[in-house]
DNA sequence: TATAAAAACTAATAAGCATTAGTTTTGTAA
DNA sequence: TTACAAAACTAATGCTTATTAGTTTTTATA
């Protein structure tokens, strides 16, 4: 049937794009070779088509992959009746930990979308339009409920997003400092600042 | 003497790297092409070689006058005797403003780096890393002074920092909303929270 | 073992790329 | 107006790219 079985869970599409995801990361997607990430996999490049249909479809596989799940993730809680805060932290701890469990492919989402091509870049900019648009209502409900401080929560919003997504730049010191810490301590710092 | 002559202030060899900035920025480096900088520029290609020397050295310039900016920002805050919140709040009040109004040239130092050649990309991150000690400094200095909860350092700084990187996101709402606002909401979020 | 499908391979295509060489045009200063 | 230099142009080079076509090898099943 198959001439490389697949893994327990992984079929060689599923190796293609992880390996794709890697490459993508580390040379941008414009810069990274066909042949490259054949070489990366262990085939030739046009063996490569016997599983995907082009470039551009395995960056569109990693974008949207990585989009449903914070979208879904969302979903989730918008039924939770806990208070405002309780909510943003549930998913501020969720953005922290898909950037350190799934890295290469949400680093690849938020650095790479703009190669999309047609529909799916607009496709994908609604998306996270919507996503950003749920998490600003969220604000907003905290703040009449007086959860939160009077302040503009398009930018509470989006420094709390761009913080988490400041991540990609931990890598280095993974070894350092336990998950746990990093986001316990980003969770209060957001949440509660840093001055006394 | 010249063909165009330059503007007030501007060479034409500093139109072409303007152009590049913002070439960069929507398209990333390596999709940009020399035909497409020189139709903005509004000569042919090979033209730019006239004054300048290579697609590369586009990149350098944007990338090390960025990084040069904000060393000699922090440089001058160096010597003030203030308190440690006070330092903090000037330099994220820097970083903002620096995003705001270079935004194309801070935009590409910030992603597309990665595509500098050597002996500069290791110059440019051991420029990066240096000036991140130095922040990291400061926030032990006012944690130890007591200004500052007793956080780790490290996460605090990249907080911060990524927070107001995240501003590239914000350029679609400059018009609804003024700078000033913004500055003070994000200042106030990073150093005091966002919970009452 | 024979059959058929899946997936590998080699070779080729057509397009795009940064850059160089050589030439012509343009603008300034004598 | 003539001479010179700066900067534009056209044409060409050599390289890399994603992808297709056509063929051979491998693998699983009957």
């Amino acid at each position: 049937m198959a001439r490389i079985k697949p893994g327990k869970n992984a079929s060689k599409k599923d190796v293609i794009i992880q390996n794709a995801a890697t490459l993508f990361k580390s040379k941008g997607f414009s810069s990274a070779s066909m042949r490259e990430l054949a070489e990366a996999v262990g085939v030739e490049a046009p063996s490569l088509y016997n599983h995907i249909g082009s470039k551009s479809e395995l960056l569109q596989g990693i974008c949207f992959k990585v989009a449903n799940a914070f979208t879904s993730y969302l979903d989730s809680t918008e039924n939770t009746l806990g208070k405002y805060t309780e909510r943003l932290e549930q998913i501020i701890r969720f953005h922290i930990r898909m950037m350190l469990d799934n890295f290469d492919e949400v680093y690849v989402a938020n650095h790479e979308w703009k190669h999309l091509k047609e529909p799916y870049l607009s496709n994908f900019l609604l998306q996270r339009r919507s996503y950003e648009k749920r998490l600003i209502s969220l604000m907003e409900g905290g703040i009449m409920a007086k959860e939160f401080k009077h302040t503009n929560p398009y930018v509470a919003v989006l420094t709390i997003l761009s913080a988490v997504r400041g991540l990609e730049f931990w890598q280095q010191h993974k070894k350092n400092i336990s998950s746990q810490v990093l986001e316990d301590d980003m969770v209060n710092h957001l949440l509660k600042g840093i001055t006394k």
